[in-house]
DNA sequence: TTGTATGCGTTATCAT
DNA sequence: ATGATAACGCATACAA
């Protein structure tokens, strides 16, 4: 390209990349974009990570149908952020290729940021990431951790939120399900953990997304007072079948979902739900991270950022 | 890393690859390894990225919140077949990087395949990622594209499959709904034609997600005996509108769904909806995508893979 | 069976 | 104000 141009390489990369310490003559900048555009040149991604160490690339390995609409959302908002930042957002689920560690696939990549759930994590692992170039680990969790920074996602505060909805409302039995999934089953047990930090004796109450097993439920002679139902489609799952088994809501028993999906309110009865409200802007933490990795920022171990605050949104089932 | 383990960088490179053209004594793979393993030692995919021209990298330039939960689900499982290939899925949304057109931004990573949405490609864009090492151009279409080869969901089937359906229950003026939702109204219109090719007076149904615009809809007077109402969610707005109307479903007006959603069994009436039967798994589809990359296979413009075969499954909206 | 040498595209440093 | 050069880590042709 340098050659085409008849520059030399440098100027390429002065011209190209607005480098502001280099004085190139408007001139010879003009010849550089000339001939770029008309090679169709493109600069090497890959010659530049090896040239720096650290490539572009956020990392964020998370199976992402999983994830929930509400993080996938948050998610797809970070990823245009970090582009206008100059990062590349890559979103991969979780692999065993050959047996290798998943941090290693991870480091391969020499990602200038990595945030992950922080069960996947350990010391050995940051270490390695750290080591390899990668300027900060950034944990997903429901609380602070020791070993990096968070992003939290507090799971007990929904709980507690919508437990004291219940209790509020007058029901003093309660229960919270926590869905028989896997990857969301941990999920529902700290949602569960936050309803008994207000209720302490509340019933756990083990539910697989099937009609079957909700209409089991459904049928048993004590049911509680009020059910947080982790989330409003369990909580669609559990009133149908409530309703089936002859159960009224809320006169018998109030149910409360969480996400407050457009679908919550075409419930009958329409559905109570925890809403969302975001604190953090995927904005802000986009710059944040640019701050970071230009090592303008120190972010250690014990720092948080609190991405949603829980909020009942109140309708008719409870 | 060579010096450590007391040999080549050529040694380590065959060792670690599995170089079937070498032959390197066990002896001398087992100190590579355990120096590998002793130094932490990971890979330089940049480097490696550099030496042979292109990644491991497969991109899918697609905001991955908007494009349904389907094509989520397809994605997921994608991507971890295509790690067992040795490739990264990498899913990204739409970036305007300093006015940067896509395709530039695509190209720097140079990565082995691109699946995108063809309305977003262009030859030029075509062009210009094959000639910077990219082996395949995958199209995202509903139908077969002279451009490149194409990955199909072929969205006229859905609409001809639902009105299929309705008019073989005896309702002859059809409607379908059109969501005036960003991103997937193109979506909405294929499926209206799909309609229209088995019953072409079918009406065209505006509709935004919200309550009021469906109760305008529910209040009309000439409304259609059947409904395709786009997919699931649609249709549990329209049901409930319509019921708060005093139209009787399906009685008066049939509604059919898509999606297959678990949540369109809960619904009073159950939801009959248009199921997605998968008909090229993941794995094949990354078999053949590792194929054509290492040059084994060629695939020019007009080759097609069908994703899903629609079916209708039949409750008690229509 | 293993080592040596070369070059990929970029950027930092130093020379002109 | 611009050019020349080295080095990043890896894969590969070729020498030993």
């Amino acid at each position: 390209m340098a050659r085409a141009a008849g520059v030399s390489q440098a100027t390429v990369s002065y011209v190209l990349n607005d480098n502001p310490n280099a004085r190139v003559s408007e001139q010879t900048r003009e010849r550089v974009r000339e001939a770029a555009a008309r090679l169709g040149y493109v600069p090497d991604a890959s010659a530049r990570t090896l040239r720096t160490g650290r490539s572009g690339l956020v990392l964020v390995p998370l199976a992402p149908a999983r994830t929930g609409r509400l993080f996938q959302d948050f998610l797809d908002r970070f990823g245009d952020e970090l582009g206008r930042h100059g990062f590349t957002l890559v979103q991969y689920g979780e692999r065993h290729l050959k047996g290798v560690p998943a941090a290693k696939s991870w480091a391969a990549l020499r990602p200038a940021a990595v945030l992950v759930d922080v069960t996947r994590l350990t010391k050995a692992a940051v270490d390695l990431l750290t080591s390899s170039g990668t300027r900060v680990v950034i944990g997903l969790a429901d609380k602070p951790s020791p070993l990096v920074p968070v992003v939290v996602l507090d799971h007990e505060a929904v709980g507690a939120c919508a437990a004291r909805h219940l209790l509020g409302g007058g029901r003093s039995r309660l229960g919270a399900v926590v869905p028989r999934e896997e990857g969301i089953d941990l999920m529902g047990e700290a949602r569960l953990r936050g309803v008994r930090q207000v209720a302490p004796g509340a019933e756990r109450i083990d539910l697989a997304f099937s009609e079957e097993e909700a209409a089991r439920v459904a049928a048993r002679a004590d049911l509680p007072e009020g059910i947080f139902a982790y989330n409003d489609e369990y909580a669609m799952l559990l009133i149908s079948a409530l309703q089936d088994a002859g159960v009224r809501v809320p006169d018998d028993v109030a149910v409360v979902g969480a996400d407050d999906l457009p679908i919550a309110t075409l419930m009958r009865p329409r559905l109570t739900s925890v809403h969302f409200d975001p604190t953090a802007t995927p904005g802000e933490l986009a710059a944040l991270l640019e701050e970071i990795v230009r090592g303008e920022r120190e972010a250690g171990p014990g720092a948080v950022v609190d991405l949603y605050r829980p909020r009942i949104v109140v309708r008719d089932s409870a």
